[in-house]
DNA sequence: ATAGTTGCAAAAGTTTTGCATTGTA
DNA sequence: TACAATGCAAAACTTTTGCAACTAT
């Protein structure tokens, strides 16, 4: 018979990717997907465990971020050589980066397009191509 | 009169970024900018300086890098989480990196258009668009 | 002589690791 | 019960900071 609890979704999805699907993973799962497409540094996705009253350790966050980005259920974005993103959207898409805010906002990727780049080296096998439109307030009143 | 001596132009060009031609960054400039466009990083530096004989503390590398893209003489480049880059070629370019390796290579900027870009969200003005083109070996045995 | 620089070591920050404990199947 | 996952604390890393000693002008 077919499970009603919640999570149903997740506990398959995680046992698909070959994890078990722990209390702590459940835990995260919610968080990361229950919304929109997001964007967290483990930092981040702990204080929101936290908040919600789960504790997980940052160890486990960072297992388990990268266990999902593993599974291509997250996938890592590199905007900031301090802090490392993790964006619950893994689909073909590019994005806006507000340096000062530490803010990542998704920019659809059918829109966009790259052009004229060279031919991929002899050897080499593309992997991806990374858009990031760095932006800052307009009203800042320095620079 | 003119000087004759080595370093005349980076004298000069340091002075103008409002540097002191310190012993230190006068060999730095030289390791960076004698050859083509190079991409270091900050150890990657502190080896080539001892190779050529000069001691210099990473505190000292990290500084005069520093000092030199406040300068625009350099470019930092984020690629990956776990290291900065600095490029020596400070005009509008965009990147190869084969993550394997850390390599970076340069794609110059003329060819390359992003085009079907939304619009800058209000408030915030375009600071740069940075494309990173990821490679890896063709010949790679795994995935 | 003065003010900017350097070097060191220690601090700060993020991410990883090792191992005993716990929980899932 | 067995094996994977967790949590903690400590380690590993890169980068930054503070301050005494040094050096360019």
């Amino acid at each position: 018979m077919m499970s009603v609890r919640p999570y149903a979704d997740a506990v398959e999805k995680l046992r698909a990717a070959g994890l078990r699907p722990t209390r702590q993973r459940l835990a995260l799962w919610k968080l990361l997907f229950s919304g929109g497409d997001r964007h967290v540094t483990a930092e981040a996705l702990q204080a929101e465990a936290a908040g919600a009253g789960v504790r997980v350790s940052l160890a486990t966050i960072y297992n388990a971020l990268h266990q999902f980005t593993q599974a291509d259920l997250l996938r890592e974005v590199v905007v900031d050589g301090a802090k490392t993103y993790f964006d619950t959207n893994t689909t073909d898409h590019h994005h806006f980066y507000v340096e000062r805010d530490g803010e990542l906002m998704d920019i659809p990727g059918e829109a966009v397009e790259v052009s004229g780049l060279p031919a991929t080296p002899a050897g080499m096998a593309l992997e991806r191509v990374d858009v990031i439109v760095r932006l800052r307030a307009s009203d800042e009143s320095k620079a």
